[in-house]
RNA sequence: GGCCAGGUAGCUCAGUUGGUAGAGCAGCGGAUUGAAAAUCCGCGUGUCGGCGGUUCGAUUCCGUCCCUGGCCA
C-alpha cells in the first residue's frame, strides 16, 4: 500500500494558502507548493507568497528555491516534489501538494517523455532569427526539418516553436521520437485530488480585483523597484513575465500609467485563473480521485478538511 | 436659457452616399511535455438614446424630447 498524498489545486484567489493552512491544524502535513513563480526569491508581494507567520505554521517547500534570473520548469517541479514526497512520507507525515500551477500537477502525475533540457544558448538564437524573420518563418523552417511536429503548432505559437526546433536540433531526431520515450511516470503515492472551483466566475473576478488593488497597497511597486535594482533581470525572462510584475515593469518604464496598469494587472489576473479553470476541467474528467468543493463556500476551510480526513480514514 | 459637438457591443470608438453594423480592449470556450502566472487558437444580435415623420425600407434623412461635454449668457 502506498502511502497517502493530497493535491489542492485551485485558481489564484480562490483560497488555496489558507485551506492547506487548515489541513495543517488537524493533520500531520507538510506542504509542497505547486507554483512556478513562489519558486523565486524575493518575489512576495505580487506572487501572493504565504507570509513568514503562516510558513511557520507548518513547513513549507518549493518555495524560494531560485533567483528571479534563473528559470525553473516542470521537469525540475516533477523531480524535486517527488523527492520531497519522499522525505516527507519518511518523516511519518502527509505530503500535501498545493498550488495552481496546472502544468506541474500534470507533470507530477502523468510524467513527462525523455527530452532534452532547455539550452540557452541555442534559444537566444532562435529569438534572434525569430525577431528577424518571424515566428511563422521559423515555424516554417520546423516543417522541413520534422513536418509533424510543426503540424501540431501553430505558426505564432513562438515558445513550442522554440522548443520544437530545440528539441529537434539537441536530439537529431524529430519529436514524436523524443515524446514516444517516456520517463519513469510512476507516482508511488495514493492520491486525493481536491480542486477549488468558484461557484460564481463574478465572484473570483471581485477577488481578483481586490487583491489586486491590496498588492499595490502592500507595495509591489517597490518591490519591482527592487528586484530590478538587485538583480539582472529583463523583461523576457520568466520571472518578469509572472502576473503583475510584468504590468508593473511596464508602468516603470513609463509605457503604461497608473490605472492602465492596475487594469492590465487585474485583467492578467482573471485571465490567468480562467485558464487554470480550463486545466481542472480537463483534470476533473480524466482523474478518477478527483473532487471539486465550491472555492466561495462560507467555511472553506472546513470542507477541504472533512473531504480529507474522509478519505483518508475511507 | 442660447449655440456647438456627441449619444452605436461591458469599455473606447469606427461605419452605414438609406437595404438593421465592426475593430481594439474586456469577457467566454479551447489547446497545453524542461519558460506554463508562459505561449497560442476560436467566439461579436447590439431596442445603433426615446418617440414621431418621410420612405417599399431608417441606425443613417427630417422633427421633437431626453442625456453628456464644451462655449456663451
Amino acid at each position: 500500500m502506498h502511502p497517502p498524498a493530497i493535491l489542492l489545486l485551485g485558481p489564484t484567489a480562490s483560497g488555496k494558502t489558507a485551506s492547506s493552512l487548515a489541513l495543517a491544524q488537524t493533520l500531520p502535513i507538510e506542504i509542497i507548493s505547486v507554483d512556478s513563480a513562489l519558486v523565486y526569491r524575493d518575489m512576495d508581494i505580487g506572487t501572493a507568497k504565504p507570509s513568514a507567520d503562516e510558513r511557520a505554521q507548518c513547513p513549507h517547500h518549493l518555495i524560494d528555491v531560485v533567483s528571479p534570473e534563473e528559470n525553473y520548469s516542470a521537469a525540475r517541479f516533477r523531480a524535486d516534489a517527488l523527492a520531497l514526497m519522499h522525505d516527507i512520507t519518511g518523516r511519518g507525515r502527509i505530503p500535501v501538494l498545493a498550488g495552481g500551477t496546472m502544468l506541474y500537477f500534470k507533470a507530477l502525475r502523468d510524467g513527462l517523455s525523455n527530452l532534452p533540457s532547455a539550452d540557452a544558448e541555442l534559444r537566444q538564437q532562435i529569438d534572434a532569427e525569430a525577431a528577424e524573420r518571424g515566428w511563422p518563418a521559423l515555424h516554417a523552417e520546423l516543417a522541413r526539418l520534422d513536418p509533424d511536429a510543426a503540424a501540431r503548432l501553430k505558426p505564432n505559437d513562438g515558445h513550442r516553436i522554440q522548443r520544437a526546433l530545440e528539441i529537434v536540433r539537441l536530439t537529431g531526431r524529430p519529436v514524436a521520437e523524443s515524446y514516444a520515450q517516456r520517463e519513469d511516470d510512476n507516482v508511488p503515492f495514493r492520491l486525493l485530488t481536491i480542486a477549488l472551483v468558484p461557484s460564481d466566475r463574478a465572484v473570483l473576478h471581485r477577488r481578483i480585483e481586490d487583491r489586486f488593488a491590496q498588492m499595490l497597497e502592500a507595495g509591489l511597486i517597490a518591490e519591482v523597484q527592487g528586484l530590478r535594482a538587485r538583480y539582472a533581470l529583463d523583461p523576457a525572462m520568466p520571472s518578469m513575465r509572472c502576473v503583475g510584475y510584468r504590468q508593473v515593469w511596464d508602468y516603470l518604464d513609463g509605457r503604461d500609467d497608473y490605472d492602465t496598469m492596475k487594469f492590465k494587472g487585474i485583467a492578467a489576473t482573471r485571465q490567468l485563473a480562467k485558464r487554470q479553470l480550463t486545466w481542472q476541467r480537463q483534470f476533473r474528467d480524466t482523474w478518477q480521485d478527483l473532487q471539486e468543493i465550491d472555492c466561495l463556500q462560507p467555511d472553506l476551510a472546513a470542507a477541504v478538511g472533512q473531504t480529507a480526513q474522509a478519505w483518508l480514514e475511507g
